[in-house]
RNA sequence: GAGGGCGUAGCUCAGUCGGUAGAGCACCUGCCUUUUAAGCCGGUGGUCGUGGGUUCGAGUCCCACCGCCCUCACCA
């Protein structure tokens, strides 16, 4: 049947299809497939008990001496994995084999094989997943090796692996088809998703020891609120009930405050209907923590907490595998990208840095050794803009210099500029309070690059936060910066059921800076219970682990980031 | 949503002024018992993102559309 497939492909009559590149090579390995079941193999294996991970075997080995060119016939191993490179030598073969720790050598001699199972040998091609047991030496290079007494074939590929040296390096196949990205980029990408799983943990495992407790809340949510955000919207059949996917979990997070949890915490999956960019996904994780009894000061020590912890646990590995990085680091050079990526010195952690707290990120070496910098936002305010945040003619002169106030007036009707309630009071059509803010943006946020808490904010910037005791023009709320970027917020929570209902009424009457569509009645029914003053914290897991990784986009620390349909196929 | 860049073989990339579409890897035939991106001989493989247009002739020029990346806006 293969002949007869091979030869409709040769013979091209006018006006034909032309047979298609990759249906060449699949009917190839498929014709192998078949010759394997012919020969009485099963080409999709199955269990293959108590295989050995690589770096177990050269963990073994390193204690072993085993001479250039010899074998120990009494070092046997176990091992399986896909075939990465396969050098083909006549009647000797070498395979490179993959597998989640590292990659190992498979050495295959017909002589030692038998002819049977070299047959199965020659029936294989790069990216099939095989296993192997044999007796471990090393060669007359030294490269440790398997050499095989058995060979099966656990799994036969169809389609061929991506160029061996280069990988794949178009961002758009590598996100399509993230399981090639994983296993042909392997010490580039899988290590980020191991460093992203490890920090995870670590958050995990630091929280629930101060007494933190986990919890699940609802996804699917009848109100949406807890930030400033659009959100999805679906729709339950049965209850013929429109619901939102969250766009935070932190309203349901305080009502276990009423409910006695004084320690809770959730990594939640958020999902926000705004713009995409290297920085936002619409979906993407988080992690929200509230403390009874604390503030927001306690918030800035949990922060460090969390990311010193991570840090730890992510720190100490060696790479098995670093060799093809000067290719990947050559081509984005060529696009003339920013030096991120990960070289051999960060991916075994604390090279030549000094400090366990520095990590390199693009351009800059981040210390992340706590404390961080506590700033507040008058002080950077005037620190970078040389201004008091309460000149107002100042700060009017500067946003028009700096071009944003043309900027803002232009875009008056869009929705998301407050025009000022007089206009002709002092000559500036936009608010004091929104001008100072952007200043901010533009003027001190690029310039935060290491861990940086500003604190303090005016309250008119967040009109819906628990005030400063001694000063009412003063928030209780920080904001974490790294690399320029927000990495956190935090505040003093509000817990007056009063204070919280009024907010609500101006939230959906749409005069705070967050919008809503209608009250959460329960919410302040739960404070009405009676909360208990605490402090609430959140922090971006995936910023978290692009800053620990040194990754450029929140695309590459998400394993499937958001596509348009279509596309490459 | 606005602006800019990109799309050529399965993968990584060349393609000059508009004049018969190329290389490496991979794949196929043959050789090779210590390779390290193995090597050597020979060979196959293309809807140049899609659709229109200009032209004697388009991978190349023009228009529209699709997808990706970057900047801005929204947001975290």
């Amino acid at each position: 049947m293969h002949r007869d497939r091979r030869e409709r492909r040769c013979i091209p009559t006018a006006g034909s299809w032309m047979m298609a590149e990759t249906d060449r090579f699949m009917q190839e390995r498929e014709r192998k497939r078949e010759a394997l079941r012919a020969a009485g193999v099963d080409p999709y294996g199955g269990r293959f008990p108590d295989v050995e991970p690589t770096v177990d075997v050269r963990a073994r080995a390193d204690v072993v001496d085993i001479p250039v060119g010899q074998k120990l016939a009494d070092f046997t191993a176990r091992m399986a994995g896909r075939i990465t490179l396969l050098r083909d030598i006549g009647k000797l073969a070498f395979l490179t084999v993959q597998d989640r720790t590292g990659t190992m050598q498979f050495g295959l001699s017909k002589g030692d094989l038998g002819d049977a199972q070299w047959t199965v040998f020659k029936q294989l091609d790069l990216g099939d997943i095989i296993g192997g047991e044999g007796i471990i030496g090393r060669t007359k290079t030294g490269e440790l090796t398997l050499w095989l007494t058995r060979l099966t074939v656990l799994a036969k590929a169809l389609r061929p692996p991506p160029e061996k040296w280069h990988g794949l390096t178009d961002v758009e196949l590598r996100y399509r088809h993230r399981y090639v990205d994983l296993f042909s980029n392997r010490e580039e990408v899988y290590e980020v998703f191991r460093r992203r799983s490890a920090i995870i943990h670590a958050i995990r495992e630091y929280l629930v020891d101060l007494g933190y407790l986990e919890v699940d809340t609802p996804v699917l949510q009848p109100i949406y609120g807890g930030a400033a955000a659009r959100p999805f919207v679906t729709h339950h059949n049965t209850l013929d009930m429109d619901l939102f996917l969250r766009i935070s979990p932190e309203l349901y997070l305080k009502r276990l405050l009423v409910g006695g949890m004084e320690r809770v915490f959730e990594i939640s999956r958020n999902f926000r209907n705004e713009g995409i960019s290297p920085r936002h996904n619409p979906e993407f994780s988080m992690i929200e923590l509230y403390e009874a009894y604390a503030d927001y000061h306690v918030m800035m020590e949990r922060t460090e907490g969390m990311v010193a912890a991570a840090i730890e646990v992510i720190g100490n590995r060696e790479s098995p595998i670093v060799d093809r990085e000067a290719g990947i680091e050559q081509s984005r050079d060529r696009e003339g990208a920013v030096p991120f990526g990960k070289s051999p010195t960060e991916l075994s952690g604390f090279g030549g840095t000094g400090s366990a707290f520095q990590r390199p990120f693009g351009e800059h070496m981040l210390n992340f050794a706590p404390p961080w910098r506590r700033a507040k936002y008058a002080d950077l305010f005037r620190e970078h803009a040389g201004l008091d945040i309460k000149d107002k003619p100042g700060v009017l002169e500067r946003a028009k210099s700096e071009g944003i106030y043309q900027k803002l007036t232009k875009s008056i009707g869009d929705g998301h500029v407050h025009v000022k309630p007089d206009p002709a009071a002092e000559g500036s059509l936009i608010d004091h309070d929104v001008l100072v803010n952007e200043l901010f943006d533009v003027l001190v946020q690029p310039h935060l690059i290491q861990p940086t808490f500003v604190y303090d904010y005016p309250a008119s910037i967040c009109p819906l936060t628990r005030r400063h005791p001694e000063d009412p023009s003063i928030a209780l709320r920080f904001e974490a910066f790294v690399a320029g970027m927000e990495l956190g917020n935090a505040y003093t929570e509000l817990n007056d059921p009063r204070v919280q209902e009024e907010n609500f009424r101006r939230q959906v009457a749409g005069e705070g800076d967050e919008t809503m569509a209608v009250m959460d009645e329960d919410f302040v029914t739960a404070l009405e219970y009676g909360m208990p003053p605490a402090g609430g914290l959140g922090v971006g897991i995936d910023r978290m682990v692009m800053l620990l990784t040194n990754s450029r986009s929140i695309r590459d620390v998400i394993l499937f980031p958001l596509q348009r349909k279509g596309g490459v196929s």
